[in-house]
DNA sequence: AGGTACGTAACGAGCGTTCGGTATGTAAGG
DNA sequence: CCTTACATACCGAACGCTCGTTACGTACCT
């Protein structure tokens, strides 16, 4: 038995968390070997025993990143329909600093991905994704009335995509006019606006 | 008098070009004094000789491009308002070739602007002028009442940012999925959904 | 013994930048 | 009008450095 045998996963695993670090100090144009190395403490030979290549271990950086996202730990949604949406936007919305990091990594890979067909498809792909989650909850939202009749989820989703994302770049870029509550209100008014008025 | 005088700063413009050029097409991370010269057609000798380093040709071709797209031909607003906001933010959006291209460079330089301070105040600044620009339509059309008269312009003007940069980072990434009517119905959308209702 | 887990050192490529040289033009001197 | 002087425009080669990657050595575990 190789010794240590269960530890493989595990290392690779503290690589991709460094490799984080990195990206959200310095963004992919600093991502370098040495200073993922530096970040861990180690040699830049550990790196290249558990990856074969550099693409590989940012690979596999972004994707454990986004397993660790779809597993973290969620908001309770209070209700269904437009509160569950809420809840899973909320969620989205760099609000804490692990929130932020996490963001800042997705965009800052948007200059990658624009480059690469691959992880071009991919970004699509989790947007595709996204989309289609929410729309679980508009159409919910929708059969209970509270959202106009005619309300078409699919476009209402693209549009809370977009709305949530686009006050995701605007908070990191300005975090000082978006704090926790200004980023909260911005999200009440336009989820108060997609919704049925008495 | 220095022979062809006038010409220093167009050859500028020149270098700023084939600088959008490879950024459009392969992103910052592909973004070297090599392949800004061979889209030229030069030798990285003549960028050195018009800029003293990268970061200041980059950053020249960073602020041409903002001063060009502020100067660039806009939709004429059909009327005041709200119809005056649709029109900026239709300007804004990914509808065509040149818009793609000069949103894909934005899009990209995210990366770098998030890990420099400098680039990063400037696109935060970036973002309060859009902000005031809209607010002011926002404002006009509160006052003519195509909006709830407790409405915040201020705020309305964040979510309208929000909701447009995050549509065309989406269409950035699946042209396929957004073409130009999908983009002009979300923004439709969007608008209809914060206007005063009958 | 032999395979695994590293560290250390080095390689070749590619990077931003520097340097010397050449061509071209204007400006001044006779 | 021709010559000299000098700045600008640009090329091609090269420098020093950093990058990703490779090769090799050693310690440890089984």
């Amino acid at each position: 038995m190789p010794p240590a045998a269960g530890d493989r996963e595990a290392r690779r695993e503290d690589v991709s968390q460094a490799v984080w670090q990195v990206l959200a100090d310095k963004g992919f144009g600093g991502l370098t070997l040495r200073a993922v190395a530096a970040a861990m403490g180690v040699s830049t030979g550990l790196l290249m025993h558990y990856f074969p290549t550099k693409r590989a271990l940012v690979g596999h950086a972004l994707d454990l990143l986004e397993r660790r996202t779809a597993a973290r730990p969620r908001r309770e949604p209070p209700a269904a329909g437009l509160a569950a949406l809420r809840a899973a936007l909320l969620d989205i919305l760099p609000l804490g600093p692990a929130d932020v990091a996490r963001n800042r990594i997705w965009v800052s890979s948007w200059d990658l991905a624009l480059a690469d067909d691959d992880l071009g498809a991919g970004q699509a792909a989790r947007y595709t994704r996204l989309r289609s989650a929410l729309r679980a909850h508009l159409e919910t939202a929708r059969d209970l009335g509270e959202l106009p009749q005619d309300a078409d989820p699919e476009r209402l989703a693209a549009g809370a995509v977009a709305f949530t994302h686009g006050l995701v770049v605007q908070a990191l870029f300005d975090p000082g006019r978006f704090p926790e509550d200004a980023q909260v209100a911005l999200l009440d008014g336009f989820l108060s606006s997609i919704a049925a008025r008495p």
